[in-house]
This record gives C-alpha cells, structure tokens and sequence, in this order.
DNA sequence: ACCGTTAAATTGTATGACAATTGTGGAGGC
DNA sequence: GCCTCCACAATTGTCATACAATTTAACGGT
C-alpha cells in the first residue's frame, strides 16, 4: 500500500501514525472486544519502521484507547476506557463529527464548574488579574460582530477568571475543555444575536469580580452559562438548514491539531 | 550506574522508566526551564536501550512533562503544562509528598462537581442504577468501623452516582480524580469518627435520588462534601483561612427555584 | 559589526535480530 | 470420550547499530 500520508512533515512520524489510528478508532472502524494488526504489518502498512509504530501505539495506550499483550495483539478498549480529557481525543472525537450528547454534556460540566470558579475568582483575584480580566471582557465587546475572532476572545476571558481562583486543577480542566468549548461556540456562532445577547452578563461578571462579590460573581455566572446553553440547545435544534452545519471550520486535516498547545492566553 | 530498579518485573521497562523519570521530576530535581541528559546518556544510565527509553520520553511528553526537540534535547516543561488530570501524574505528585494546597484544589472541585452530579442522578437514575448506589451505600454502613476497606466503598460510592447521571464526560472527570481522592481520604483517615460522622448524610443522599428528589440530592451531596471539606481541613491542621463556601446556591435552570438565598439554613 | 555558511550535536528513523510471554492446539493419560 | 498437561507458535518486548534530518552555535567572510 505504502500509504502516502508522510505529505505533511510538520510533525513526527510517530505523530501522524498517532493521529491516523486515532481517528479509525474514532470512527468505529473497530469493535471495542477485538482487533487491530500486528505490529509488523501495521508498521509497512504506514510504511513506517516498527519502533516508530510502537512509539505510536504507546501514546495511544497512554490515552485509553488500545491495550497491548503478548500473543494477543492490541486489542480496542471500550469507549468507557477513552481518555476523554485527553486534548488530542477530544480534538478527534469533532473531527469525526461532532457528537449532540457530548455537547449537552460539555454544557452540564460547564454549568458546574464555571459559577462556583467565578465566584473563587472574586474571592482571590489579585489587581493584575482584575485586569486582566476586565481587558479580556473589552475584547470581547470589540468584536461582537465577528465570529471567529469573538470565540478566542471567549475562551480568553474565561480562561482569565479561572486563572484567578488559583486553583491548578482546575485550570487544568478548561484548558482541556478548551477544545470542545470551541466545537460548542462553532456552533452557537451562526446564531445572530446570540453574542450580544450574553454581553451585559460577561460584563456583569467582570464587574462583580473586580469588586469581590462572590455571590454575585458566581450568579451572574450561572446565568451567562444557562444562557449559552440554551443557544447550544437552539442551534443543534434546527439542524439541516445550512448546508455547511456540521462545523468544518475545525482546523482540521491540513495542519498540525491546533489544540496540541492548549493554555489558553 | 547500572540501576538496578529492573526488579519488580512486573511490567513494561518503558513503564519503569516513564515511572523513574516522572518521579524525579516531581521531586524538582530539574529546573523547568532545562535539563535532562541526551537520550544515549539516558538509557545508559537507566541501562535500557535506546527505543525502550524513548517510548519512555514520548510516554512523559503525552503528560506534558517534558518536550523533546532536535539538537536542544529533553526539557522539562513548566509546571502549568504538567497534565494534572492524568492519574500517574496524580499518583506521582502524592508519592513524592502530598501537598496540602493541591489537597485543598481537590476538595474545591468536587465541591462543584459532586452536588449536581448527583442532582443529574436523582433526575436520570435507572431502577439498575437506583440499585446499585443502595447497594454501595448498605456496604458503606458496614464498613462504618474499618479504615481502608471503608475508602474504597466510599469511592465506589461516589463513582455509582456519577455513573447514573448520564454524562460521560463527568465520569470521566471523578475517574480521574479518585487517585487524590483516595489520598484525601488516608489524610482524613485518621480522624475517629469521622466516618460515623457522615453516615446520615450519605442515606440521605442515596434516598433522594430514590425518590428522584433532584435538589435534595444536590443539596445533601452539597452537605457531604463541605462536610468531608471540613475533616480534610482539621486533619492537616487547617484553622479555617479557606473561603466559606457552604452556602453556595444553585437554583437551576428550569427547574422550581426553591433554594435559600444567602442566609444559611 | 553584521550576515551567511558550515559544522557538530541531538533527536528522528530504519533495520534486523533475539528474548519473553501467552494462548492454542495437540498429545498423552485417566 | 473427556480431561490435563505440555510443547509450540505467534505476538509483543527488548536490544544493538547505523544513518538521516534538524537545529543551534560557532566560525569566517564581507
């Protein structure tokens, strides 16, 4: 076969075998029980020397979704086994298309999460990160009339509050969140209206944390949540009138997976 | 040289290594900004070879550890890369000494994780599920008296719940979390009576997602944890610096607003 | 002093061979 | 005929060596 996919040098080797595996298993071209080749043939059939192959095999293990044995092969786990935090999974998971299930499930954890981190950021917030804050919340209003550009504004502005209730386990979880947070605005950008509409709560956020009210901070919060969510509601609701609904503005295939390097800025 | 750490053989070299390495890293025996010796040196020093040490490096890299690059070789990456959501990670950072403010970080997050977890598990529950969280609960009360054993069925506990409520990113998430979890508990461990202690509580919260009652589940759940928070403060000799955060109110999106506003109960 | 070229060091990749492990099937015994 | 045990074969695990690609840094030319 000698599949020609060594096109795009931009990484490893090892990399690329990572994420072409990757994705078949996203796309359930195995069963969960069994399957997969030897490490042999996989090897010539990525046309790639067989370390390289299992270097690939072994990040895939570390993400949950195969397992290697002796005399068994490597074998799928099931879905539960996945490494759903994993940036690189998540990434493949939209990749594949993307999922309404796991949407509402983003919005639900987010729905945790975010209110009570709000309200630890009006607790702890230092100036600088008021700031920081209240710059990102700026943005924001600048470029409510864009698309794009207004998501990253987003994931900023809430990556700034979640930096501010110091807490690195917990900014460990938005930045890996970042991915599906952007697959979830991706498809709550075509709703007019909809960023205007959240604009006076993230204004009322930053406003609350900048005065340290936490109760406030982590209401005005909540709401901002609910609300997003229900856009996500709208927008998966009526699927199928755009021709280009299924969000291929992902960065997708031709470059490197642009969520390799999360923390969000 | 020639480390004899080959003993336990029980698993992979690459596994050890990845073990050995991680370990070291976490006890800062490196500056972030660089360090580690070439990889020839490496695997002469851990006395394995080159591909083993090097499926060892790429395992370390996919947890953010490290980063290796041409020329510059292996460098440690900042602690904020570190993926503090991967449980070897986890496992790694009690071992070398638990750290009191990580201790802390955990208690936050399950604090917004648990209670609507378990709200989501009084409104989605199956009769099989319903079943199960009894069950753990039952062998809760009778492990009331033993140290250990009590540990793991109050995980399983907590992962019954999470798993009636549907959502698998969520699932996931206190996966994950159970290594400082379980670290948490040997802390609190120690403390007589504190098991006794939460017992109501863990009934209530059993009965309520019975009888499908969302907000007292959530509010219970909400209850057990400040409650757990509180031991996890005395056991490490914590004199309350930490923000009180055992009012927090969540009246949800749709559902009856009949939560008390700031005003205790 | 600045810039381009070269060179060395390190990771990246390839090849081939052998050891360790384990599931399967077959041979032997009951 | 059925069960037990053992040997075998297939697959992963490990090793050694060589070479290519890349990148930084030094060096020399302008």
């Amino acid at each position: 076969m000698a599949r020609t996919f060594r096109s795009l040098r931009r990484q490893n080797l090892s990399a690329q075998v990572v994420r072409e595996i990757g994705l078949s298993i996203m796309r359930k071209e195995f069963q969960p029980g069994d399957a997969l080749l030897s490490e042999p043939e996989l090897s010539q059939q990525f046309n790639v020397s067989r370390p390289v192959l299992r270097e690939a095999l072994k990040v895939l293990a570390e993400k949950g979704l195969i397992e290697s044995r002796p005399r068994t092969g490597t074998r799928v786990r099931p879905r539960t086994d996945w490494n759903l935090l994993d940036p690189e999974v998540l990434t493949w998971q939209y990749e594949v298309g993307p999922d309404p299930a796991f949407l509402e499930a983003v919005c639900e954890v987010r729905l945790m999460f975010e209110p009570m981190t709000a309200r630890l950021a009006a607790s702890r917030a230092t100036a600088e990160e008021i700031e920081t804050i209240e710059r990102a919340c700026g943005r924001l209003e600048e470029l409510v009339e864009e698309a794009e550009p207004y998501i990253e504004a987003d994931l900023a502005f809430h990556s700034a509050i979640c930096a501010a209730a110091h807490n690195e386990l917990l900014q460990r979880i938005v930045a890996t969140l970042a991915a599906p947070l952007r697959a979830s605005r991706l498809v709550t950008a075509r709703l007019p209206g909809a960023n205007r509409r959240t604009m006076p709560l993230h204004r009322r956020v930053a406003e609350a944390i900048r005065q340290g009210q936490e109760l406030a901070a982590e209401e005005a919060m909540r709401e901002l949540i609910v609300l997003t969510t229900e856009d996500v509601h709208r927008a998966l609701g009526y699927s199928g009138t755009g021709p280009d609904l299924s969000l291929s503005t992902c960065p997708g295939q031709g470059e490197a997976p642009a969520t390799a390097r999360e923390g969000g800025e």
